[in-house]
DNA sequence: CATGAATGAGGTTTCATTCAT
DNA sequence: CATGAATGAAACCTCATTCAT
């Protein structure tokens, strides 16, 4: 939960209590992401939980509480994937391109993971950044990177002036802008970039795309 | 203004009558910007506005419609700068990094922009959709890149699976990101992406990104 | 007003914003002094008003800032009390009764403002504090009772022993004593010490009480 | 316990049960006499005991029900205080001289009492009318200055007009105030009343004025 | 065009109290 | 006796918007 809220109930203990909690978590997760914090309505989260608004103040203390833990799930759960993937039996080109799908896959499924970080970062992060955990275990997926990076370049077939974040950064600016701009796109471009039809090609470009970036002769 | 919303003043008179409105909007759009449709504040727009409240209603009609004139206004900004990219002139590879780097150039500078665009996002592009003249104008960004992609591939020295939409994606993408996800990024990698001292390499990877993306020889 | 406030109006422009203003700070004056600042509600207080509830947010920022305008309100009453105060021409003895009789008056006929004081100590003073009119201007009614005890003393008929804050201190205990604990009293020995019967002599008592005590010989 | 509730437990049996009760009454004595009856939080006490919430309610009833069982116990308290008081073998001065230290002494160092006085009074006193033991119990402490002031008037020391309640008024007026308007005193004067510097200087001021001032022969 | 005053609906939060185990 | 979970009523406060001058 949140790392310095306090009048709250931290853990739950009862089974029945997890199940509220959880509960909560998701309704508010999708009203968040949905319409900003802003634009959140704590009464309309509780409405449409099996508990009360009350229930909402009982564990999370406050709107902002309630909103920090939602961003906390959320952050844990691409933890959760980005410690699923093994790459360490792949060159270095299948290695990025594997990454680089799997962060596509999982952000064109997490569409509200994506918009919390628009909205968090609307807010200039200050909430994130009170959070000790996301700080602290988010930063890992760069450690992957950095190994496969080092194996093409000491293969001689990688790039060596692109570090790890920064290919970081390619792969998640072409996975978030999927999600995060997928409406001002559609509505001036006419073409929705979630449209299954496009997933398969876009998918393969993201690959294409950071393996031709790194790969590249002429940058060297 | 906005095209659908009647009871307004459409079209200023007087020169006064400009720069009150002028004002409004430059305020307007840091409002909206920095705290989202529903964080921004009537009230304190009018606070740092050299006029009152009164007049926001006055020219605007409600929040709703100021909201929509500031939309309006930064997506006229940015048809502006891509009215100026020259590119007839240039081989293919040298057009697209050059509209590369003039779209990286904008985002970075055009913060208000990003966000909302990011802001648009969250709300479904429902307010951007009212605007027929972001529809209309906006979209012609990809002529250009079309005429691009068109010489290189007629060259053969570009891939035809991927077309002009998909290359503004990649482009917006990377742009757009340095800015919509500043601070998320900064506050987990400890690096702010928008660093004076970046700026160069960050330029030249958009360029190598997309050049190399579309030369590429094995995704053929 | 309260000096440390912001966002909310200062001074009135308008005679009925005065009106207005005036009207919540007397029903607000006689909530607070009746159910304590917990106790009293924002809503009670509005519904007894011309207006309404949000004009209590417009003038007073929060229902702190209200309690603080009631405070500095009924201090900024005494504050005329006792510089209507004259007795230079009165003999050390006749001056000293004079104070104590007026400061007893005033007391006895401003209920509220007595049940203002302990509830303000309730909350070790916190609000007042922060109130520098108050801190500044209310401690004068000690220069008055200085220049008397100092005649007093000179002229051999005080003790010297006895500073005016003391004097203060004991006029307005048993002053202040006849309101604040006017119920507890009456219940417990049944007698009401502000029984118009009793006004007299209470008023005498006071003057008697302070002239025995700074010139009682045996003290000395 | 309070008079008039039911279905509360009267009379603890275990002596856990006393520990219990002890322990819950001596919080929240501190609680309402820090933040007045409104103000003092249920959930506050609770959290500061030994004990759950549940047990307030199942021996108290209330929160006034609670509050009652408080007032009762200060009340009970300073009763012992005034029984132990023996001035039988002493002179009409000193006799009064000695209750009125002896107030001074238990007042000043009984700032809960003073204060749940304070609240009381705000209150009307209705909550301590409904304590049948207090109203019983607690004139009492008249009848000791009755009889010292017969003693004073018949040996033609004291004046005849100013009878037991008057002065028990005068003493408890001079004792109450330093607790109880003890914090916008030194705010306002700069002076803390309970100094342990101005003690004895106060306490003997106590005394000299309740002397002076009944055995004032101008009065007479 | 300008300004302070006013409004009502609805937002967030708190509190005493009770329930289930 | 003890504990965390739950509740509903009501508290404080905010916001977009309009009015009177």
């Amino acid at each position: 939960m949140s790392d310095q809220l306090s009048d709250v109930r931290e853990t739950p203990t009862t089974e029945r209590a997890v199940r509220t909690q959880d509960d909560i978590l998701r309704i508010a997760t999708a009203e968040f992401a949905a319409n900003g914090y802003a634009g959140a309505r704590v009464d309309e989260i509780a409405a449409r939980t099996r508990t009360t608004k009350r229930m909402i103040y009982y564990y999370f203390g406050s709107k902002e509480g309630l909103y920090l833990a939602v961003l906390e799930r959320v952050y844990a759960q691409i933890r959760q994937v980005e410690r699923g993937i093994h790459v360490e039996e792949l060159s270095p080109d299948a290695a990025l391109r594997t990454i680089a799908e799997a962060t596509y896959d999982h952000h064109t499924t997490h569409e509200a993971f994506i918009q919390l970080v628009s909205i968090e970062n609307i807010h200039r992060a200050e909430h994130l950044r009170q959070s000790e955990t996301i700080l602290r275990e988010n930063a890992t997926a760069i450690t992957l990177l950095e190994e496969v990076i080092e194996r093409g370049v000491r293969a001689g077939t990688f790039r060596d002036d692109v570090d790890a974040v920064d290919v970081h950064m390619m792969i998640s600016a072409y996975a978030c802008f999927h999600v995060a701009n997928r409406h001002t796109f559609a509505a001036i471009f006419e073409r929705d970039m979630l449209d299954p039809d496009l997933q398969d090609s876009h998918r393969r470009l993201i690959g294409d795309m950071v393996v031709a970036t790194m790969t590249d002769r002429a940058a060297r």
